[in-house]
DNA sequence: GTGAAAGCGCTAACAA
DNA sequence: TTGTTAGCGCTTTCAC
């Protein structure tokens, strides 16, 4: 390795003000709030700035409390899932595909717990390093919305029931999907229908859950057994296991992800049963795989990236002062497929 | 929305000082270096500083030129890639298994053009809002290297040819491997082996395919029709519509990734022709669709994840004043599945 | 409309 | 070992 080239400094605002025969209050203002300076000497000003190649210094802004330009991305969730789970990658996608227009940056934090987790976001927005936030894959009970607010720091919550926080919120509402995939099982003659939830402690698996729930108490059938699957391949294998291994077996399943749905597929196929003749099997997210898996999968189309690029646009709008709306709603859609005729 | 509460500040260096009964100067010192102050103060301040609940500000520390614990990742390419592409959400996935345990951010931007990267590196680094890069998707003649090489910018090149620049490299070298399939299709019988190229910019889509070009050369073969696919479903199907469409068929196809081949699966599905039967086809990648094809992919598995991984850890070194290895080579590798007996 | 000056929270050189 | 001081680049109040 060669020494690298020390680099000349990089103009500041004195650089501009010097050339521009004025001094830095003069050029901030006219740089800024454009108020307060002749048009003369703004346009004296700007036109110094662009000859020196000059830009802000985020650091010196973010001190004065200014705005960065740069929304933050704290993930309570191992990084792992950005590889495996549908969600994040996509979502990402879709509030890159705002910024990248808007010259903003994107945080992101992945962090191991609830005590990390709010110690970043506190630090994150108190010194300025982040505009706002983008709060996603809400538990129950979750204490961030509450806390941000206490905060002051602007933010748009995916995912969350309406109504529940003061922020903006996108809701992410299957109902309806799920209710039509429960009434297509409930025609086709199903009175036995497992669910494998992803988890537990998370909002989005319980709303699935609940509206599978309601759909069959709407259509006078009991629910069936439950297992948790933890959204993964290997989690929805393992609930499978559990729901053969149970007395009487289902002959429909829902899982709460396409992930869990493929690993079903596998111990199913293992067991000697047929999709969809033995048991049918429906998934969630609608995953490039679940067109290409055999059989097809039937799941409910969520719109991921959809959530993350509209999030986003509604957060920078609140952060130029717009009113945002209090809540966006994204519906899924089910796909039927031969998984579950 | 109800007001949020402005929010107590936070505690600033002044008041650790003076709830310790020193000066300024004294808790940084012991905060930072730890020299310079006796051990008795330095502990009656990081006491202090813990009673108070203080964190340093970002931009205090950026303003002075300091490192703030960031590492960048500046994309040229549409957001939709990591939604799409095997490769960018598994690697940053990698990235961020490093940087959760380290207290470190991500900062990621895409960019439009060659002109907005070129600045966003310039701003990023030279205010210090981030203390190295990650460099990846490198393409033809990328002058990327030497101009953060210029800025003395940490950083670490991923996927690029050992040796082309002054900074570590991590190498993803997938030459054996392609061999290896390129002998297995020869073995076979097979004398016209087309390939399918990513985009002709890019340095891995050029590597594969020099890689193709060398195997047949040492097999004695020719190398057969090449074809841009663009890396996505459509253009790898796009392509071999143009393959078919051309004179003589090949008898086997080489895909720069596995998107691309299972683009091509439709189209030699809907021309009639069977896999392997009338076309072998290998893609690239190993991504989870691979083996739930039909039939399952033959592929060359690449570890993106831990290109990824590699990446941050040498540059987290880097950063704390570590001599990082020039080279670090990461291997693809065959994974024959019956696409290509 | 413009300049001067104070200050954001911190680091580092210099004195004491 | 400690305190003092002068900035880092910018915004913003306050005179003029």
């Amino acid at each position: 390795m060669t020494a690298p080239t020390p680099g000349r400094k990089r103009p500041t605002i004195s650089d501009v003000a010097q050339r521009a025969g004025v001094t830095k209050g003069a050029v901030s203002r006219a740089l800024n709030s454009g108020t307060g300076v002749s048009s003369g000497t703004r346009e004296r000003i700007r036109q110094a700035a662009v000859e020196l190649g000059w830009s802000p210094s985020y650091a010196a802004r973010a001190l004065n409390g200014k705005a960065l330009g740069t929304i933050g991305l704290v993930v309570r969730r191992s990084p792992e899932i950005l590889d495996f789970d549908a969600f994040f990658a996509s979502f990402l996608s879709g509030i890159e595909s705002v910024l990248s227009g808007e010259e903003h940056a994107t945080v992101i934090r992945f962090v191991p717990d609830a005590q990390t987790e709010a110690t970043t976001y506190e630090r994150l927005f108190e010194d300025r390093f982040v505009d706002g936030f983008l709060v996603t894959d809400l538990r129950v009970d979750d204490e961030r919305p509450a806390m941000l607010h206490r905060m002051g720091a602007p933010a748009v919550v995916v995912g969350a029931p309406e109504g529940s926080s003061d922020f903006p919120t996108i809701s992410n509402d299957s109902r309806e999907a799920i209710r039509s995939l429960v009434h297509r099982f409930a025609d086709t003659g199903h009175r036995r229908v497992a669910h494998v939830q992803g988890d537990p402690g998370m909002l989005h698996a319980l709303q699935r859950r609940r509206h599978w729930e309601e759909a069959l108490h709407d259509f006078g059938l009991e629910p069936g057994p439950v297992e948790y699957g933890g959204y993964t391949i290997e989690g929805g294998a393992q609930a499978t296991e559990r729901l053969l291994d149970r007395g009487e077996r289902p002959t429909a399943v829902f899982y709460g992800s396409d992930l869990m749905a493929i690993g079903g597929y596998s111990v199913l196929g293992e067991a000697g049963l047929a999709i969809p003749g033995d048991v049918a099997v429906a998934g969630f997210d609608d995953i490039t795989l679940a067109s290409f898996a055999s059989p097809p999968l039937t799941t409910v189309r969520s719109r991921h990236r959809e959530l993350g690029s509209s999030a986003a646009r509604i957060l920078l709008d609140m952060l130029k002062g717009q009113e945002p709306p209090a809540v966006t709603r994204m519906t899924g859609e089910l796909r039927l497929r031969s998984s579950a005729g």
